[in-house]
DNA sequence: GCTATCAGGCTACCT
DNA sequence: ACAGGTAGCCTGATAGCG
């Protein structure tokens, strides 16, 4: 690679260095730069090495003055900003908040090429099991690690395991690393990044075994805290991050667990895939071992699918695999956003918060949007044969593109009262009036003709797709299906108008995110329109940039005809061609329930769910098989009842009934401490000693006295009258009821 | 005391 | 702490009814 193994902040001295690990070899250097802000103001901070700077500002595109203060340490910068936020609110100090090795990476754009890691990279797949005391929901700390399967670059899977009667792992665990080596090990493969490796280094210190030896410089591997484990000269892969943030399997997999996604992938094991109860009866035999390799040979296989991408990533941002093997949006956004705004002499003279205030300081509910997003929508609902999606490919950016939006081009000129889209032309721009819900106004929008330079970058980008995606086909090549995955990213990244519309990202410009949003509702609406004329009220459920649609007796389906309609509805809309292009997928039957909710049978026979009334996570197995047996019979026109009169007699394991909740934030962030989640997390707390922590999952069943644990439920116990009420829920679900009828239909 | 309805908190999902 | 948008579950408050 022309990039470094991982790249780390560290402070030694008081002073500012980069921790940077490459051909396993640390290299700790003093950082080019030192922690920095801007402010318009000179502000009394004796602390900081101040200047002055010329730069556009991001708000304006003026030139104007800045002073720049220089601290020794990321920590004074904070406490600077800080106090001054105290005092002063949010506002006057600018890009304030960029993680520091970003910063270093933005102002020195080729400083981490000097630091390669040359050598191939050795990776180690490592999946554990682990005892789980009877009676308990999870394994615990003090519980033995039963069996550890790995493989490295030779794709040889080998394992080490527990006898039946073995009460320790200490051997084991010595075993597993006088086998290997971690000196010799750079990248750590693994699914679920807060479990195996924590518990690995957590039974070490039980058996007292040296964690020393994980790391390559002597230093104890760090496993609490939000930043998950890290181990001294080792990059940590989670897959789970890249199957999580997999668009192409929405619908696809039930959920994004090792199991579901491998499946997916066609995965072919040799071992069965064994229950919570056959894993601890199978200690010590082949079973065990087999399928704990398998889950190793699960990792390889979407290791594959996935790695490609991660590294290319890295090559191409210029940044460190450690960045890349988990890059959020947000650091994404800042590493090409800040590349232009470096090229451009640009400084963002604040956030969007501050910048915007009447549209992110207004007074609002808690979590009443800034913004009008995406336009989605029901027209219909029931089951349709022959059901059409027609969605334009990558909308945001290439109406980004097409628009020539970005911050030299761009200006949030007034507001004006609520109405109708219009665009005005003049000799040197546009003038684009967008009618925004949230806000209840017009906003108007300027963007000049003039090529700007953030539509040139996406251009670009795009290009790149293309050209990647037309070579991934022709080759078959998941090298090229990697790189044009990578350059889609990046045109997200860069337009996407999460970073954009954010109140508080450092280069987030809010006019882009709300013409890009603004432009797709009217491009979604043009869709429509052509749709419904074409094909006489066909339209079924919109969502954002794709359009359900079905063709029905006496209409021929063309495509091309609707693509030529629409480019001609394009240039008449908006007074010249745009580069907006649709792809269109199709669909034997589908059933449609609500917005983003609706059930499609593909030309594999296959059914795929869509929307949480159908996959949840949280609805009991039961209610998932009985929707999914009446989905069928629904939509194959049969008879639903012997279904329903099966289920009715909740004839099921105690299983079967349990519905599960994850704790989504940390136990002291819930206003409502009595509330629901809470209450569970307590009883778990109380009977199994589990403390409340954020991402906690909980299994639960109705009994006649209350939701409980399913641990602590019995069957007899059911709440038979709840369930017979879930079954009541799926019965209307599908039944349809006038009031999720649409009038066309009764006309 | 029971049932229906609604708002608010929360999770899970889609683009 | 990247965005907006929708559905559904659960709780607690309130209203209507007998």
């Amino acid at each position: 690679m022309q990039v470094p193994l991982s790249v780390e902040p560290t402070v030694k001295f008081g002073k500012e260095k980069l921790n940077i690990w490459h051909d396993r070899k640390q290299a700790l250097i003093n950082a080019p730069i030192l922690p920095y802000f801007y402010s318009y103001e000179k502000l009394d901070i004796p602390e900081a090495k101040i200047s002055q700077v010329r730069a556009k500002a991001l708000s304006s595109f003026k030139e104007r003055t800045f002073y720049k203060y220089e601290f020794e340490s990321r920590q004074e910068l904070v406490d600077a900003r800080n106090k001054i936020r105290d005092e002063r609110g949010r506002g006057v100090t600018f890009e304030d908040n960029i993680p520091f090795v970003i910063r270093n990476r933005i102002d020195n754009p080729e400083l981490f090429l000097k630091y390669p890691h040359k050598k191939e990279l050795a990776f180690h797949h490592i999946d554990i099991e682990q005892y789980i005391k009877p009676g308990k929901p999870a394994p615990e700390l003090d519980d033995r690690i039963t069996a550890i399967s790995w493989a490295g670059n030779d794709r040889k899977v080998k394992s080490i395991f527990l006898g039946k009667d073995s009460l320790t792992d200490k051997k084991l665990l010595q075993k597993y690393l006088e086998l290997n080596p971690y000196q010799n090990i750079d990248v750590l493969t693994l699914y679920n990044k807060t479990y195996d490796m924590p518990t690995i280094i957590n039974r070490c210190n039980a058996c007292r075994i040296d964690i020393t030896k994980f790391s390559k410089n002597g230093v104890k591997p760090s496993i609490g805290g939000e930043e998950g484990t890290s181990i001294e000269g080792i990059t940590i892969y989670d897959i789970y991050d890249s199957a999580s943030g997999d668009q192409s399997l929405t619908g696809y997999v039930p959920n994004r667990g090792l199991k579901a996604v491998s499946d997916h992938f066609k995965f072919k094991g040799k071992g069965r895939v064994l229950t919570k109860e056959q894993m601890i009866e199978l200690i010590g035999t082949k079973d065990l071992v087999e399928y704990n390799k398998d889950d190793v040979k699960r990792l390889m296989l979407l290791f594959d699918i996935y790695w490609g991408a991660i590294e290319y990533k890295a090559e191409a941002l210029k940044i460190p695999l450690n960045l890349a093997t988990n890059l959020s949006m947000t650091d994404l956004g800042l590493v090409v956003l800040g590349d232009l705004y470096r090229e451009h002499n640009i400084i963002a003279d604040g956030e969007n918060w501050s910048r915007y205030p009447e549209i992110f300081q207004r007074e609002k509910d808690k979590h009443e949007p800034n913004f009008q997003g995406a336009l989605v929508d029901i027209k219909r609902t029931g089951v349709f044969e022959k059901v059409k999606k027609a969605d334009y490919s990558s909308m945001y950016p290439n109406i980004a593109m097409t628009f020539n939006l970005g911050p030299d081009t761009t200006t949030l000129l007034e507001y004006k009262p609520y109405g109708k889209f219009k665009i005005i032309e003049e000799e040197n721009w546009f003038i684009y009036e967008i009618p925004d819900d949230v806000l209840k106004k017009n906003i108007c929008i300027q963007v000049m003709k003039k090529p700007g330079f953030l539509a040139k970058k996406i251009e670009m980008f795009l290009k790149a797709r293309a050209h990647h995606k037309k070579l991934a086909k022709e080759l078959d090549s998941k090298a090229e299906k990697a790189k044009s995955d990578t350059y889609k990213v990046f045109a997200n990244g860069s337009v996407g108008y999460g970073i954009h519309g954010a109140a508080h990202h450092p280069f987030g410009f809010a006019p882009m995110a709300i013409a890009t949003t603004g432009f797709g509702r009217q491009c979604a609406q043009l869709l429509i329109d052509i749709l419904e004329e074409l094909y006489s009220k066909s339209v079924i459920e919109i969502d954002t940039d794709g359009v359900y649609f079905y063709v029905k007796e006496g209409y021929e389906f063309n495509k091309k005809k609707v693509i030529e309609a629409f480019n001609n509805r394009i240039v008449e809309k908006f007074k010249r061609p745009l580069n907006l292009s649709i792809d269109i997928d199709e669909y034997p039957k589908g059933y449609f329930y609500a917005m983003k909710n609706y059930v499609l049978v593909n030309e594999k026979g296959e059914l795929i769910f869509h929307g949480g009334a159908f996959k949840s996570s949280r609805q009991c197995n039961m209610s998932k098989k009985l929707k999914e047996e009446i989905a069928w019979a629904k939509l194959d026109k049969k008879d639903e009842r012997p279904i329903i009169d099966k289920y009715r007699k909740l004839d099921f394991e105690l299983e079967d009934f349990a519905m599960n909740v994850k704790m989504g934030q940390h136990p002291n962030q819930y206003s409502n401490q009595t509330g629901f989640v809470m209450s569970l997390a307590r009883q778990a707390e109380a009977h199994f000693g589990i403390k409340p922590r954020i991402g906690n999952q909980y299994y639960y069943v109705k009994s006649y006295s209350g939701y409980k644990l399913l641990e602590l439920a019995s069957k007899d116990d059911l709440d038979t009258n709840y369930y017979q009420k879930e079954i009541d829920k799926v019965i209307k679900m599908f039944d349809i009821s006038p009031a999720t009828v649409s009038i066309d239909k009764w006309l």
